[in-house]
RNA sequence: CGGGAUGUAGCGCAGCUUGGUAGCGCACUUCGUUCGGGACGAAGGGGCCGCAGGUUCGAAUCCUGUCAUCCCGACCA
């Protein structure tokens, strides 16, 4: 291809409405364009790279058995409503774009598959002979998100690999998962990212275990604890650890009671209680209050314990009540802090907050107009665990010195609602300690079970001539936004160095000067040459000065460079490589064995970076 | 949705405080000189100043509303 074929536009300013490197890089080098919030065109430049990370994706997904197919982006509501998941993903936060046909019927624009893949696998699969089977799409999907961000990171439009498996037996299902966990981690290090496997949260997608995929970048949205070790890893939202020994409360156990009173004027927050009577923030227990809203219209209060000098995660949080509620009252659709003028919309008298104890009565919630008048009541292990402890007294301007639980109210079941830190001691070895870094999402791999196959009845018979659901898993990588990592992973201060597996092209052939014959006739044979050496090359045959093409060819990040200038009229060119800058004079005639010799094994992506 | 900011030429910005009918750099077109790291000179083209109301003799500028975009939180590939 010619640069002057292009329809290279090139930008030298940074566009205002880029923040991090990758997306001004994209936009500068004339790769993307912004068409609406979060809704992108994909240049000529940019739709190479997409097709060839789908070609790498689908050669491993091949290699590993799944099939590829393409399912209906437009997809009916009545689908979405079997599930149980219509309303989660359209009303309030939801994130489905959803329409009316002329008859009136509901549709939605596909954010995921699990639905329309579910009653296909119903439909078709009838024994457990046909199992397993593993299909895939890469495809366009549709997300109302409530804030896109970042160009192609978080678009509402975006282009993703999703595969779903279906399994007789849930070894099996595992077996898939593992194969599908080896098969991203040659897809990534193919493309030349550097990515790591993480425990992650399953979400709204459900299901059991799940492992997202991070490329490492400074950039991500995503907090990442590791062991310094290597041997854990998890995204934050999921992360487990050790907390801190407690500091034992000064008369300890022995005291532990009903508790003292202690006058706390004004000192509603743990800081403040701590700094005016010397306690640790360890020896206290804070108690959270929130309104978890329903499906179903339940709101339910609930009320959370944790020490006071640990942080709440909402995450898991949200998986508690989940398990305890979601069978009563459906989707849990959010959780939100109470404040006083809700408790009062509600007609309640002030509740005592800043000065709230575990004991807090359900009386406090009588009358209350929409409310559950009962407390949800959690707590996390490390309040649980805490033998004597100061706590609020439920009276303003007033705590507990050396509460118990049992004889202040009994203890509830303890759970891990705490969000682990960096520094935290690891459970696998409590000598390791968590660090902390930023991660990009680029794949995620679920072992969804039977929750799907279950709600819309999607069944075979076993061996035994029984019907029984499916097992199911389901697989996610971000192409599009795979793309953008790659070049937040790859670039310096003069633009985009793409690995050469997922490079645009592999290599630009620069004209210094194109008012000059020799130099023009130069280029031009080459130019065959390496196409019909299967070289991916463009020609910069503009007749733009010869400054002007080494800043575009750096901002562009082709892999590698031959220019063809002053040295033409000997036979010599010179041989670039874009990452490193490590240049070669060579005679024109060698030129194309000794890229060869470097470009052909960068092309598997399998080198070491 | 809550909090913050910005809308002036394709891109980056000034002008607004103190109203008088729009400017700079890059990009684009033509000509000349240049020609290995974003050249120089000359001449040009391009803007209902986001949109709608209002105040005023007169609005990019002041007021009201509205829309859009971006940033910080909940969502996720």
């Amino acid at each position: 291809m010619r640069v002057s074929r292009l329809m290279l536009v090139t930008l030298r300013d940074d566009p205002a409405e880029a923040e991090i490197p990758s997306h001004k890089l994209l936009l500068r080098a004339g790769y993307i364009r912004r068409i609406g919030s979060g809704i992108y065109a994909y240049l000529p430049l940019l739709w190479r790279v997409l097709q060839k990370i789908s070609a790498i994706v689908r050669e491993e997904l091949n290699a590993a058995g799944a099939l590829e197919t393409l399912l209906p982006q437009l997809q009916p509501a009545e689908l979405w409503q079997r599930s149980g998941r219509w309303a989660g993903y359209t009303d309030g936060e939801g994130i489905m774009f959803h329409l009316e046909d002329r008859q009136g019927r509901e549709l939605g624009l596909g954010p995921t598959h699990e639905e329309v893949i579910t009653a296909l696998a119903s439909d078709l699969l009838r024994s457990y002979r046909q199992l397993p089977v593993n299909l895939y799409q890469i495809q366009t999907k549709f997300r109302d998100e409530i804030r896109p961000r970042f160009g192609l990171m978080r678009g509402r439009e975006f282009i993703m690999k999703d595969a779903y498996s279906f399994h007789a037996d849930e070894a099996c299902l595992k077996q898939t998962y593992a194969a599908m966990d080896q098969a991203y981690r040659r897809i990534f290090s193919r493309c030349g990212l550097r990515a790591v496997a993480v425990e992650a949260d399953s979400g709204a997608i459900g299901g059991s275990a799940s492992q997202e995929f991070m490329v490492t970048a400074d950039a991500g949205e995503d907090l990442i604890l590791a062991s310094t070790d290597g041997r854990y890893a998890a995204n934050q939202e999921r992360a487990v650890s050790l907390p801190a020994e407690a500091v034992p409360l000064p008369g300890g156990a022995r005291s532990a009671g009903s508790g003292e009173a202690l006058a706390t004027p004004a000192q509603t927050s743990i800081e403040q209680l701590c700094e005016a009577h010397g306690f640790h923030p360890s020896q206290t227990v804070k108690v959270l209050l929130l309104l978890a809203r329903f499906e179903d219209g339940c709101q339910q209060p609930l009320l959370v314990s944790l020490r006071g000098d640990q942080q709440l995660n909402e995450v898991k949080l949200a998986n508690a009540v989940t398990a305890r509620c979601s069978a009563d009252h459906g989707t849990l659709l959010d959780i939100a802090p109470l404040s006083a003028e809700a408790a009062t919309r509600e007609g309640l008298s002030a509740l005592p907050l800043g000065f709230m104890g575990p004991h807090l009565e359900d009386a406090v919630l009588s009358g209350a107009a929409s409310w559950t008048p009962r407390f949800l009541r959690l707590a996390d292990a490390t309040a649980t665990a805490l033998e004597a402890f100061v706590c609020g007294a439920n009276t303003t301007d007033t705590h507990l010195v050396g509460a118990g639980w049992g004889a202040l109210c009994p203890a509830p079941d303890s759970l891990d609602l705490r969000a682990a830190q960096p520094g935290d001691r690891c459970q696998h070895d409590p000598r390791q300690q968590l660090e902390a870094s930023r991660g990009i999402e680029v794949g995620h791999i679920f072992q969804l079970g039977r929750k799907y196959s279950s709600a819309l009845e999607a069944t075979f018979t076993n061996e035994a001539g029984q019907d029984e659901p499916l097992w199911m898993g389901c697989y996610g990588i971000g192409v599009s936004r795979l793309a953008q990592a790659a070049v937040e992973q790859h670039h310096d201060a003069n633009g985009i160095c793409w690995p050469t597996a997922i490079a645009p092209y592999e290599l630009m052939l620069v004209i210094a000067n194109a008012a000059d014959a020799e130099q023009v006739a130069l280029a031009e044979r080459l130019y065959e040459q390496f196409g019909a050496a299967g070289v991916e090359v463009l020609l910069d045959d503009r007749s733009e000065r010869a400054g002007v093409k080494f800043k575009d060819a750096d901002l562009l990040g082709i892999p590698w460079r031959v220019v063809v200038g002053r040295g033409a009229a000997t036979g010599m060119v010179e041989l670039v490589e874009r990452a490193s800058g490590e240049k070669r004079e060579i005679p024109a005639a060698e030129v194309q064995a000794a890229l060869l010799e470097r470009l052909l094994p960068e092309r598997s992506g399998l080198v070491a970076a």
